[in-house]
RNA sequence: GCCUCGGUGGCGGAAUUGGUAGACGCGCUGGAUUCAAAAUCCAGUGGUAGCAAUACCGUGUGGGUUCGAUUCCCACCCGAGGUACCA
């Protein structure tokens, strides 16, 4: 009976569908293991090799806790709103909707190929109404909290409005805009309710702002910093602007500590900390007013900075705002006035990538304006330059060329004084950053200090004159949370006549995205919801209703932007817990037993968007008392990157004669990439096929070597227009799932980027084959085991494996456990091991790598139940113990020999043994030792 | 520049965390089987020298610690990813 994987593994999955093997119970007795995968977006391309291993890591490490006796929750969905399945809909004019249909049934076709153990009917999908409906009322409930500092958590904002109507805005302890006044109760009761909503909008965390984005005219959107490559859109490469927008913003610099603080007490890979903790950037320094000092008939403006180095303050001898910042334009001199014009606008040409990638032309210009140093009352003068960021901080840096480089630099370039506040230190090459050995001298009242002492005595001195206070900075920005695109979630919410954001009832979600003629913007550059003809709110009847009834009285227009890419993923592993919960994204019931995410694998790529974002949500989620626990993952892993092989044929230059790969050398060629999948393992390719593969190849000549034509061969990225990608379906075909799974592990480390190499395959599938023919030794090879007892040899084999396996896959090390099984199956055939009580515990040991195969054999064991929920075989240590050990023995290090020597003799005795030993005499050539190393049970080495 | 990860045969990788470097697999070489091929099985396979026993070299480079270093320390080189004039 031959090993027909196509049969078998088909066979199986139905019956695992079937029988809803891996469904996840609730409620349960058992304790739960909630193991999760991020989810994929279901492009068009279907899925590569690459794709599934963090799938198949995942799954072996579910199936790994279902045999320990676990609730296993292992759910899939889709992150199916995008911007691809939008370019596809603007091109075709199809409905996003339904490419994203199409393009979801295709990967689930994959994914069931591949044979994961996923309770299905937990399925999610982010662009579902039923879904997003809870997409929305996160949203909604962010729009109606506020942050309270002093509780260190977000509250409801009519907690605030208590507080408002109690005693103003005075005491209160928020995160909120930075502009907002200061009210009493009298005043705030006072306000219209215009101005009250108006005033509450600078409170809530989530909140429309007016914010410098990346516009990308081409796109008809804004992009993410991260989506903006070399000034280009990342999409499609159009041009970006940076361009002043209404914006929703989502208010997590609130959480900024807390975020940082949450690290501490999650087991995620140190690099992804590091990236967060980076991200947030948290510094410690000091915010410094430095006055103006206005010329004739003019005023004087604070210039705020932040410092993370207050000790240095007596070194500052310039200051420099960024070109954009806004009082460069109320400052500069009427003689400055053509010379700043003209480097503001040099500078807005430059991309902020170029400007922060160019570390080494300096560049700048004087505003002619000067301001009062705080202590020493010196005029400084303000220079802008563009090292400065108006992203940043202020915007705005004092200077203090001694002690930053960057600082010194701009002071060397426009020869500005560079004066030295360090104690036993030259400044004269370059600026002298060390914090710890710093010693301060010519700064007045803190001449003589170290760094620390010296920051505290200048904050004590400016906060007495009202002129600074130490402060936390942080890097994190609020995130820009609208986006001018159709496929994404509306926002519930509407615009009264005054402009101003009001929530449509709760229970009137999901307010599904209404449809449209054209996904473009509209010809006035508003967002493509612009288009719709349906798109205004009737309060009375709490229905969307035409456009042509606004009236803004009871029918009001509806939000045009959606919300971006990261919305809908920042709280899906909470709905899996209970995907269809009607009244609630999550029951408490279910997230009380599901609690949180035992492991969560996915790409580092993620790092300070998605995992940061949700992180955030659920953290609010907490706050309001919806989930248990402020962090949802506790354990996190990133597998690595799958690299694909290219093909690359030369091509004679100006020609259309292809040379094969040995005939290159010393030709004028060009590399042209051909389909990789068309060459074989000893990287030739047929011309044949080469033809047929693309029209521009068809009269192509192509001069072969030895009668085959040769490709070259490089490692790249796995990319569909590299031509590089490998097709789980093909492999799934050819070799059967269980080969994929297994041999996707066998690459290498899980977390590690490797090259993908199909050749490879053979290995694993020849192992499947050994495996099954363990089972087949009876008659014509016919299935067969044996029920007498094993041999010792057989238990040591089997149990070896049990622990070598079981310590690997806590340890997520996929790779060392698939050659264990590989070493195991040589061992037990050559012992030719045919005995049930080896072979039946081996089948449960590796069904969560190869579950088909061991599903098959389990049945044939006799067994008429799933095997998925057998408990794990049991290690027993009494079957690996030896009695002797074969001892290498080194002489200065080099192991010249081994002797085999009893376990349980003493140093002394080992000593004896090898001294004793003619072998030993003979290494040493009758020099005495002269000292001899013995290392019980590993290895004897002696010095002589 | 900074942060992170990595560098071991022709290739993917392993090495019990300081104790026989190269497990396992691919590829390659030779052999068996076959009309032939595929498949399968057996043997060999880090480099150099040697018929061989064996010797020397060998984990990016150079130092160091140690009886002993792929593993620990210092300095550097190279590659990948992330990030930024972070004040």
């Amino acid at each position: 009976m031959f090993y027909d994987h196509k049969e078998i593994e088909a066979r199986w999955q139905r019956f695992w569908a079937e029988n809803q093997t891996f469904r996840a119970v609730y409620p349960s007795e058992k304790p739960k293991y909630y193991a999760l995968t991020m989810f994929p977006y279901p492009s068009g391309a279907g899925l590569h090799v690459g794709h599934p291993l963090g799938y198949i890591a995942c799954d072996i490490y579910a199936r790994f806790k279902r045999h320990q006796g676990y609730n296993v929750l292992q759910p899939m969905g889709y992150d199916s709103f995008g911007l691809p399945a939008e370019q596809y809909a603007i091109q075709t004019g199809q409905h996003p909707a339904v490419t994203t249909e199409a393009n979801i049934s295709r990967y689930r076709e994959q994914l069931d190929a591949i044979g994961f153990s996923y309770d299905w009917s937990r399925e999610v999908r982010t662009s579902r109404p039923r879904y997003y409906r809870w997409t929305q009322w996160v949203f909604m409930q962010l729009f109606d909290s506020w942050y309270n500092r002093e509780a260190d958590r977000a509250e409801p904002v009519s907690t605030l409005v208590e507080r408002f109507e109690a005693s103003g805005n005075q005491g209160v302890r928020a995160a909120c805009d930075a502009d907002t006044p200061e009210f009493s109760a009298g005043q705030w009761k006072a306000f219209s309710a215009a101005e009250k909503q108006r005033m509450l909008l600078k409170y809530r965390l989530t909140y429309l702002a007016e914010a410098e984005v990346n516009w990308c005219p081409e796109l008809g959107t804004v992009l993410a910093n991260d989506e903006v490559v070399n000034g280009v859109s990342e999409r499609g490469g159009f041009p970006v602007v940076r361009k002043k927008m209404t914006q929703w913003s989502m208010r997590i610099t609130a959480y900024a500590q807390r975020l940082l603080d949450g690290l501490q007490g999650i087991d995620w890979p140190q690099p992804l900390k590091d990236a967060q903790t980076n991200w947030i950037g948290r510094s410690q320094g000091a915010s410094v007013t430095f006055k103006t000092q206005p010329g004739p008939g003019q005023e004087a403006f604070d210039i705020e900075v932040f410092t993370t180095r207050p000790d240095t303050i007596f070194g500052v001898s310039f200051m420099t705002l960024a070109p954009e910042h806004e009082l460069v334009g109320k400052i500069t001199t009427p003689e400055q006035k053509d010379e700043v014009e003209a480097y503001v606008v040099a500078t807005a040409r430059r991309s902020e990538r170029e400007r922060m990638a160019d570390v080494k032309t300096v560049s700048g210009a004087f505003t002619g304006a000067y301001a009062t140093h705080p202590l020493t009352g010196e005029a400084v003068p303000v220079w802008i330059g563009d090292y400065v960021l108006a992203g940043y901080g202020t915007g705005a840096v004092m200077s203090v060329p001694c002690g930053d480089q960057r600082d010194y630099d701009f002071a060397r370039h426009f020869g500005i004084p560079i004066p030295n506040i360090f104690e036993g230190v030259s400044v004269e090459e370059e600026a002298y950053e060390d914090k710890q050995n710093a010693v301060i001298a010519n700064s007045g009242f803190i001449s003589g200090l170290g760094q620390k002492e010296a920051a505290m005595k200048v904050i004590e001195a400016l906060e007495a004159k009202g002129l600074g206070k130490g402060t936390i900075n942080y890097r994190l920005r609020d995130a820009v949370f609208s986006r001018q695109r159709y496929w994404g979630e509306p926002f519930p919410v509407y615009y009264d006549a005054e402009g101003l954001p009001h929530l449509i009832p709760e229970h009137c979600l999901p307010l599904e995205l209404p449809g449209v003629e054209k996904y473009l913007p509209t010809e006035t550059g508003e967002p493509p919801l612009g288009n719709a003809t349906r798109w205004a709110w009737d309060t009375e009847a709490e229905t969307v209703t035409e456009n042509a009834r606004i009236d803004h009285k009871t029918v009001f227009p509806l939000e045009l932007n959606t919300m971006p890419g990261w919305a809908g993923s920042s709280q899906y592993f909470n709905r899996y817990m209970d995907p269809d919960n009607e009244q609630a994204l999550v029951s408490s019931e279910a997230i009380g037993y599901w609690k949180d995410v035992d492991v969560y694998i996915g790409g580092s790529e993620h790092a300070t968007g998605h995992l940061l974002y949700s992180r955030f949500w659920q953290k609010f989620m907490y706050d309001r008392g919806w989930v248990p626990t402020d962090e949802y993952a506790r354990k996190l892993i990133n597998q690595g990157m799958i690299l694909g092989t290219s093909a690359f044929i030369h091509r004679k230059a100006g020609t259309q004669i292809y040379l094969s790969s040995g005939l290159a050398k010393g030709e004028q060629t060009e590399p042209i990439r051909v389909d990789a999948n068309l060459v074989n393992a000893s990287d030739e390719i047929d011309p044949e096929a080469i033809r047929k593969w693309q029209p521009q190849f068809a009269e192509a000549e192509f001069r072969t070597e030895g009668g085959v034509f040769k490709v070259d061969r490089e490692v790249e990225k796995m990319s569909k227009s590299k031509y590089n990608v490998v097709n789980p379906d093909q492999i799934c075909e050819e070799y059967g799932a269980d080969a994929l799974r297994l041999y996707e592990m066998f690459l290498g480390p899980l977390e590690q980027s490797k090259p993908w190499n199909t050749a490879g395959l053979s290995g694993v599938y020849g192992f499947l084959k050994k495996l099954w023919k363990l089972y087949h030794q009876g008659p014509d090879r016919s299935f067969e085991v044996l029920e007498g007892e094993p041999s010792a040899q057989n238990l040591k084999t089997l149990h070896k494996t049990i622990k070598k396996v079981t310590e690997d896959i806590q340890a997520f090390s996929f790779n060392t456990s698939v050659s264990s099984f590989m070493i195991c199956v040589n061992e037990l055939t050559a012992q030719h091991c045919r005995e049930r009580a080896v072979l039946e515990p081996l089948a449960i040991l590796i069904e969560p790598y190869a579950p088909h195969m061991a599903e098959e054999l389990w049945h044939k064991l006799g067994h008429t139940t799933s095997i998925a929920h057998v408990p794990y075989p049991e290690f027993n240590p009494a079957f690996l113990v030896e009695s002797t050990k074969e001892y290498p023995i080194s002489f200065n290090g080099k192991v010249r020999f081994t002797m085999e020597l009893p376990l349980d003799l003493s140093k002394e005795d080992i000593e004896a043994a090898v001294l004793a030993d003619s072998r030993t005499g003979e290494q040493l050539q009758g020099r005495p030792p002269k000292k001899v190393i013995v290392v019980p049970g590993r290895i004897v080495n002696i010095v002589g």
